[in-house]
DNA sequence: CCTTATCCTGACACAGGTGTCAGCTTGTCT
DNA sequence: AGACAAGCTGACACCTGTGTCAGGATAAGG
């Protein structure tokens, strides 16, 4: 373990209690959290133990709530800070955030509007650089005006969510390919880009004016700078990095 | 235009005063920002006037720095910016954040070094789902103790940023897919995950002792799911939501 | 002048992915 | 019992991508 890793996880617990006592000073003194969503275990400590089962306090102490499919946190919550990266809290049935949003809006709660005992809650979703997303959720058993505890604390909730899923993704030194990667040439990029909209090396081809081998041979350069076997994680790896952005290139 | 994103276009003008006044307040007024870090444009209003024209202050204001690709905002500030979540500062010719992190000391600032009449600077980059990256930058001309400057201020200014620019892309509709996905099923993610680690079917079905068929399948019913065309947006989209997490399946 | 980087292009064999067609079993819920 | 979802498998034609080989032109910097 380098360096930088172990003093990643000194940083853990000062982290994790600071997360825990926000929680417990604004009246949502259950806490969940995950470093990486597409991993169903919870957080846990440099020994593999839980911080669900240690430090943090949940809803229902005596239920594993990352064993649970069906629970809330695995449904409309997850799916809801997949989908935006600024934090947004739960009341009366449904999501929202300190602006009307569409996509909230759209995120089924019908699950959570049936689980019992669970009242309110403010969720902050950490997304990272290659795709990594994680997720603090601090969660109350009754109602608690959830709104206005939101519009005081949301930012320095976010704030310390985005430092602990990120502390403790780099303390567990994911992902694994966290490198500067080469600089990109001006058409290495614009290969990538129309490649990640789908298009094969012939419609590239076409649309930039080159041979369908220019287009391979830019593309290939650029699998190579970024360390990625085969077109489709030279995209992943390129969209991770924010190289394609938002625009069909 | 719906209505959700003429809301969001009205809260902009607020949010790029705040941003500039926030500069002024704390002694880095040079401010400049970038909503899609794939787009080499700066962030414009709905009229498409660049807010670096109509609104921000820059450390040469007869100076187009969007269109010059060798200032240091073009290169190591946007390197760091994708690399990393978290806020960072730039001072005494490196990157630093508030714990030592290996990635910002191995981004190269020897062109920002170089920049003659720039002093010191707090970039806070945003990360979206769908590999949507933005930035925010505070900049000033000569020294400020920008160290401590990022001590008290980052966490107010990151959130400001991440307020801006998720605001932004919304009122500008990007990007296009932002849409709840249909939920996945456990072998969609699985052979998903597989896939994102460059594995073949043949590859996939041999690992979790399926046939290469029902690899396929999976795969395609998780394209569809997704809205994606083909094997290599099926995996960028399922990354940039989450899906595919930090280790190979 | 030389080196390097960037950009450009072609050929060919082979592996992999796509599209479309067909079928089946098991478990859960009404 | 029936409907539905999830999971499973095969065949085949065809397109696309990969790997490896070859070559060239232009511009910038030392």
């Amino acid at each position: 373990m380098t360096d930088y890793r172990a003093q990643c996880w000194a940083e853990m617990p000062a982290l994790i209690t600071a997360v825990q006592a926000a929680g417990d000073r604004i009246g949502l003194p259950y806490v969940a959290a995950q470093a990486d969503l597409g991993d169903p275990e919870p957080m846990s400590d440099a020994d593999g133990k839980p911080y669900a089962e240690t430090s943090f306090h949940w809803v229902d102490p005596d239920h594993a709530y990352w064993r649970d499919r069906k629970l809330a946190l695995h449904i409309a919550f997850l799916t809801a800070a997949r989908l935006v990266a600024e934090p947004f809290f739960y009341s009366d049935g449904r999501l929202r955030t300190w602006r009307p949003t569409q996509l909230l809006e759209a995120v089924d709660c019908e699950q959570a509007k049936n689980t019992p005992n669970f009242g309110e809650a403010i969720i902050a979703p950490v997304h990272l650089p290659r795709g990594l997303v994680g997720a603090v959720f601090w969660c109350s058993r009754e109602p608690v005006g959830v709104e206005s505890l939101f519009e005081r604390h949301a930012g320095d909730l976010h704030n310390l969510a985005l430092k602990l899923v990120a502390t403790h993704n780099e303390a567990r030194g994911r992902p694994r390919n966290a490198t500067v990667p080469q600089t990109l040439t001006r058409r290495e990029v614009q290969c990538l880009r129309w490649a990640a909209a789908g298009k094969t090396d012939g419609e590239i081809g076409i649309i930039l004016s080159l041979s369908v081998s220019t287009v391979r041979f830019h593309l290939r350069n650029a699998a190579a700078k970024l360390g990625a076997t085969g077109r489709a994680q030279s995209i992943q790896i390129a969209a991770g990095l924010g190289f394609v952005g938002a625009r069909a290139a």
